[in-house]
DNA sequence: GTGAAAGCGCTAACAC
DNA sequence: GTGTTAGCGCTTTCAC
């Protein structure tokens, strides 16, 4: 960290502001002074400090990315170096850093949050989940921080910027392939019943059995925590119903991965005995046995936009929220079979 | 943004230097004053700009993390959300911030590094891979900027901070173990041959064979990238030799799930007709069908120990490099099967 | 134990 | 087109 914006003026006989201006690429400064300058740059070997350029110009050009509370499995989830990668890709066009964060409890992330915002590090944040009752989504929406949620805001839906896919529509049109499959007794797993994209998908599964006429039935929803023991428990009881489904919605890949296994141990075959639909089509889902049917919600594409989103909240303020819609598609593979009546 | 250390110190009526002290928690100011400042902080919101305090100190309390090229699925393997889950543990202990690489060619992850190094944005960086001829890592070390690696470094091991198994010994066990069980026909499935990590598997691998006396079979050894048809076209032609392995040594957990599926598509059982014997034991190694025997490296503790071995770094600049070696454990699932003579 | 003042390396008015 | 200058908000000697 030597060599600062004041050698180079020198070497090349300007003042500071005119290589701070060639740096910027300043239109006002002549092709002749640039190559000059641009010379002694490279004479020097110099490399312009970040730190200085972001407290002078009061932005920072990195982006804060707030992941869910690592305590639980959740972080493992393939969805995050998914969504990371679109994340990663779109900060790079835009020449932006990354910078995520590394609590483990709510509390901790929140005093994150404050720090980030308060801090300067970061122009804007992006949250990649969304539940009920959020602290963080409640304090940066009063700090009146910019920022995006990927997954659809639980409250205030219409002033918070995000991308999210239609999971009410896929919840629906998964729950009414399987219907056109013939099966009648479909059951929906869902993992923390406080993500308001499983909240999503499943109400697009009530509405399909309810618009094919079918009762809900209490039982056939079952919300644990899938990397726990109560998981296991909760499929299990579900399987020794007298009426046990022939068909399971799974709100996400990873969770599936755990079902399969568990109906594995319990002698069942799928599709076989059991159907298995799936969520989030990640790398995986293609290489479990046997290959799940999946929504491909084109995770990379989430991430993608929400930085797009975040950089024009940040670049215009006063803008309106806006929200993203990315397309979804039925990966239709082995594990669900058609039902013979 | 708002509010800056000068309005605490007016509020306090101290200067802003002491305030500066409170800050830091500097034992020269009297417990009276420190309540007051803190008083005057909490009544108008106070919170530091790290920016600032970043270009007064030199130093900005993050670390830059460098992922491998995501052009190729690498990043999405399932060993990189783990070690974060370890780094982020050890940053958030010391209040660190972790900022990624977000480069998708090896071109531009150097850029990137160039800039991170003389930007000022971070005070070390930690290499989440090793291969062979790396130039990013030959550039850290001529730049003398602290930086740690996970793994081994392929060159200059003894001049480089690194955290890493012992590899080839755990390669070696892990042969070891299949010869004890009764296969003499064992191959071995590494996927990039440039990371010194396969390398060293694939030595021990060796090691173990020459010492039980088993002569290497060159066609035993495959190195294809398993996310495409390369890989299962190499496994089709394992399967087919005509003294066809009974084990399989797999260099990593997420090619191995590759791994079972060509081996399901084959016809063939495992372990029945072949063992598979994988490594990293991340936590899809329990999920997969069967469950598979893995090596447990304890990635968590690879990138709890690499913050560690970078802090002190970064302290002790002088400080001689250390290497830093972690436990592994063979997990044994139902993955492999004793062989019957 | 506390204050005054210089300065970290850069940007952005404002001049001319 | 380019130079001058005043900060950005903090830390850190150096006084006392």
């Amino acid at each position: 960290m030597a060599v600062t914006i004041k050698d180079v003026a020198k070497l090349a006989n300007v003042a500071p502001s005119t290589v701070s201006r060639v740096i910027a690429n300043n239109p006002r400064i002549s092709e002749k002074t640039k190559r000059k300058v641009r010379k002694a740059m490279n004479e020097l070997g110099y490399h312009p400090n970040f730190i200085a350029r972001s407290l002078a110009s009061k932005s920072s050009d990195v982006l804060g990315i707030i992941m869910p509370r690592s305590g639980d499995g959740s972080f493992l989830n393939p969805f995050f170096p998914t969504v990371m990668k679109g994340l990663s890709q779109a900060a790079h066009d835009d020449r932006l850093g990354l910078q995520i964060t590394t609590g483990i409890t709510e509390e901790e992330i929140y005093d994150e949050v404050e720090k980030m915002v308060h801090g300067g590090r970061v122009d804007g944040l992006i949250l990649l989940y969304s539940k009920v009752g959020d602290k963080v989504l409640h304090y940066l929406r009063e700090a009146n921080f910019p920022f995006v949620v990927i997954g659809k805001p639980f409250e205030y839906e219409s002033s918070i910027s995000h991308v999210d896919n239609d999971n009410f529509q896929a919840g629906k049109d998964v729950a009414k392939y399987l219907l056109d499959s013939g099966h009648t007794d479909i059951a929906f797993i869902g993992g923390n019943a406080d993500l308001v994209v499983t909240i999503e998908r499943i109400k697009g599964y009530e509405a399909a059995l309810k618009e094919a006429g079918i009762p809900m039935r209490n039982e056939y929803a079952i919300h644990e925590d899938f990397m726990l023991e109560g998981g296991k428990e909760a499929v299990k009881r579900l399987m020794e119903l007298e009426n046990s489904p022939t068909a399971l919605i799974v709100a996400d890949d990873f969770m599936s991965l755990g079902v399969l296994n568990m109906l594995d141990e319990l002698g069942k075959d799928v599709p076989g005995d059991i159907s298995v639909f799936s969520f989030n089509n990640v790398l995986l889902a293609e290489l479990s046995k046997p290959p799940l049917s999946s929504v491909d919600i084109n995770i990379e594409s989430l991430g993608y936009q929400a930085v797009k989103l975040l950089l024009t909240r940040i670049k215009e303020p006063g803008s309106p929220a806006m929200r993203m819609i990315v397309p979804y598609q039925l990966v239709i593979r082995s594990s669900v079979a058609k039902m013979n009546k």
